[in-house]
DNA sequence: GCACAATTAAACAGCT
DNA sequence: GAGCTGTTTAATTGTG
């Protein structure tokens, strides 16, 4: 839809300018300047241009008019000068300065873009906050032209009354030619406001078609007051009326209801009469019902009641309003007479709009805000770490994979822990996009497991409300997964169904597509020598076996320097939470957690990461790693001489927080041994 | 390009 | 027989 009526307005934008008339300097800047105030879609600059080309347009018939009018006033002034001698009013020239007369005329072209549209721009969103405020400062001026013009025309009125009333007076004239011509004059003037409005609503008839405009079928006309904030609604009306007064009656009900069309936009629901004829073309042009396109005119008015924006479910969706109506019809005549020109719904549209404009306002900020945390998500790896991540996402785990990002160039492949945060960060520039965020699909993905590295509960616990919310994969293996479901069950031992229960309960994305996922939780379960099946009073349980879980060997990194690096980088966040570190492995009665390591950049980057880990996987360490692997010390794992002096060993540290969480979550398990003596693989296994 | 791990899908068997 | 559980195989994909 967009992209069409982008396009649309593209290739119409083009040729309203070349339908316009030509050469109009004032359009074609104001065109350029429009552009130029924006990086604006198509659309949106559609939008503004077609306001601005019509005002221009306008203002050229206008003037025109105006110059007929004042041509026919120059000679009606004659005659009456021949006629009433002395009798002149002094006033006239002072109201009809070469450039005061187009410029009132061309208020009239406000109705060019009406609320409605303006409002459905607004809802639409097709416009900028820019744009919207180039636009509300061009409907205001507008607005306040068209008030002079008013006044203008308020005061040609009058004088003519006057001169009337003196020509009555002076009684030295037959009355009647001079009652003509002054009515002739008036309905002369009429006319060419009729004109000007035929002309605007034919002209916009046009773009409608070419689809310049989207307005909705059927749309009532709303008060225009909402953008037009110098307008004096009451005051227009009234003006059309003493301007139309001498009218028929039938001229002036349709005169009113032009009125209306004059500055709002009411739905001209009336009947065919010759004046609505010629009136509500340009009613649509407001924004109402009919020639949106050429189709669209055949549409009923239940058609246009089912798009009515104020109309819905019989009820009249004015703002504080809920009047009942049975049908469009009644409701269109409710919206005429309730929800007429007049201050209370100028004041009712102006607050619409306000409220149309804070929400705009918020969503542009949310909206930011959104880009921001995904920026954010994505580019926190270039960014300095001394801050923690504000997301849960990235919370514990996330030192590990900042770390490891902290220098891409040096470490391209560092992995993703099972514990990293859910950001895909392998998948592609954009990391966390909207799609990715909803991504939910069977999307065959792997989460490097290779480190093998123990998903901490304290790393879901800390994304556990958004995993449990968000549909987002988590960026952990069935096989972390599982683990960590049995570790954190009371007895350390779940049954299939539990750890189902766990993964629907922990993630969301575990809610769906539950033949996939349990099947590979199965899979896993029989796959990897870890998950031993124990039978059960209740029937089969399953356990983990860590000495077995941290055995399965990844792929080997060659030691690389940068980590070293990059565990110093990511030092500066981690070091306040030494103390924790120490005060968990005391607690835990983890041993040689020394002063010298807690003072290692290195290694009080490694501890403050185990931090994460020792809140919640210590206790599984205690008890379920103890078994596997007695008497092993994380410490040992840890010491800064190996940090420091031996390339890390991926398959054992697989970065800063690999070996942090190995660590922590398997006191016992070795480390020590494969930095200094033996190749990994070998060693464990 | 290869090896490996992870994922996904599927088939199959056993059990309730 | 249906459904669940458990095992196994194969294909695919990502990573080192």
């Amino acid at each position: 839809m967009m992209q069409e009526s982008g396009t649309e307005t593209k290739s119409n934008g083009s040729a309203i300018q070349n339908g316009a008339s030509g050469g109009n300097h004032l359009l074609e800047c104001s065109l350029r300047e429009v552009r130029s105030n924006g990086e604006t879609p198509s659309v949106e600059i559609g939008a503004a241009d077609l306001a601005h080309l019509q005002q221009q347009q306008a203002l050229q018939v206008a003037r025109q008019l105006l110059l007929q009018q004042q041509q026919q006033q120059q000679q009606q002034q004659q005659q009456q000068q021949q006629q009433v001698s002395g009798l002149k009013s002094p006033k006239r020239n002072d109201k009809q300065p070469a450039l005061q007369v187009p410029v009132s005329v061309a208020m009239m072209t406000p109705q060019v873009i009406t609320p409605q549209q303006m409002q459905q721009i607004l809802q639409q969103q097709v416009l900028t906050p820019q744009q919207l405020q180039v636009l509300l400062q061009q409907q205001q001026a507008l607005m306040l032209q068209q008030q002079q013009l008013q006044e203008f025309y308020k005061k040609q009125q009058e004088q003519l009354q006057l001169q009337l009333l003196q020509q009555q007076h002076a009684g030295k004239q037959p009355k009647e030619p001079q009652q003509q011509q002054v009515a002739t004059q008036q309905l002369a003037f009429q006319q060419q406001l009729l004109q000007m409005q035929q002309l605007q609503q034919q002209h916009l008839l046009s773009l409608q078609r070419q689809g310049l405009l989207t307005i909705q079928p059927g749309q009532p006309t709303l008060p225009l007051q909402p953008l037009a904030q110098g307008m004096i609604p009451t005051e227009l009306q009234q003006l059309w009326k003493e301007v139309t007064s001498s009218h028929t009656a039938e001229e002036a009900a349709s005169n009113n209801h032009s009125s209306l069309d004059l500055s709002t936009t009411c739905v001209s629901s009336s009947a065919p009469s010759k004046t609505s004829l010629i009136i509500n073309p340009h009613a649509s042009t407001n924004g109402q019902l009919s020639v949106h396109t050429p189709k669209r005119e055949s549409l009923s008015h239940e058609e246009h009641s089912h798009s009515h924006p104020l109309y819905g479910h019989g009820v009249c969706k004015w703002p504080g309003c809920e009047a009942v109506c049975e049908d469009f019809q009644s409701f269109l005549k409710h919206l005429n007479s309730e929800h007429a020109l007049d201050d209370r719904s100028t004041a009712q549209c102006r607050v619409q709009m306000q409220v149309v404009q804070q929400l705009e306002l918020q969503l542009a900020k949310d909206k930011e805000r959104l880009q921001a945390m995904m920026t954010h998500l994505h580019v926190k790896s270039t960014e300095p770490k001394a801050t923690p991540q504000p997301l849960n996402l990235v919370s514990s785990v996330t030192l590990s994979k900042t770390a490891s990002e902290a220098s891409p160039q040096s470490l391209p492949h560092t992995p993703t822990t099972p514990t990293a945060p859910i950001t895909p960060v392998t998948q592609g520039p954009s990391v966390i996009t909207t799609t990715s965020m909803h991504n939910v699909g069977p999307i065959r993905r792997r989460y490097s497991d290779k480190y093998n590295v123990p998903i901490s509960s304290a790393d879901i616990a800390q994304n556990q409300e958004f995993y449990k919310n968000a549909e987002v994969r988590p960026p952990f293996t069935y096989a972390s997964l599982i683990r960590q479901a049995i570790l954190e069950s009371p007895e350390k031992q779940l049954t299939l169904n539990e750890i189902y229960n766990w993964f629907t309960r922990m993630f969301a994305y575990f809610r769906r597509n539950a033949a996939t996922w349990k099947n590979a939780v199965r899979h896993n379960l029989s796959l990897h020598k870890c998950f031993v099946r124990v039978e059960n009073v209740k029937g089969a349980v399953w356990t983990v076996d860590e000495l077995e879980f941290q055995k399965r060997r990844p792929q080997k990194i060659s030691g690389n320097p940068s980590l070293i690096k990059n565990i110093q980088t990511s030092h500066t966040y981690c070091t306040p939470l030494n103390a924790a570190l120490q005060a968990s492995m005391a607690e835990n009665s983890i041993p040689l957690y020394t002063t010298a390591s807690m003072g290692n950049p290195t290694l009080g980057n490694l501890a403050n990461a185990m931090r994460e880990e020792l809140n919640g996987a210590m206790e599984h360490t205690n008890s379920n790693g103890s078994d596997s692997s007695p008497g092993r010390s994380p410490m040992q794992a840890m010491h800064p001489v190996h940090v420091k002096e031996e390339p890390l060993d991926p398959d054992e540290n697989e970065g800063p927080l690999s070996l942090v969480t190995t660590a922590n979550h398997s006191p016992d398990f070795d480390h020590d041994r494969d930095y200094e003596d033996e190749p990994v693989n070998e060693d464990i296994e």
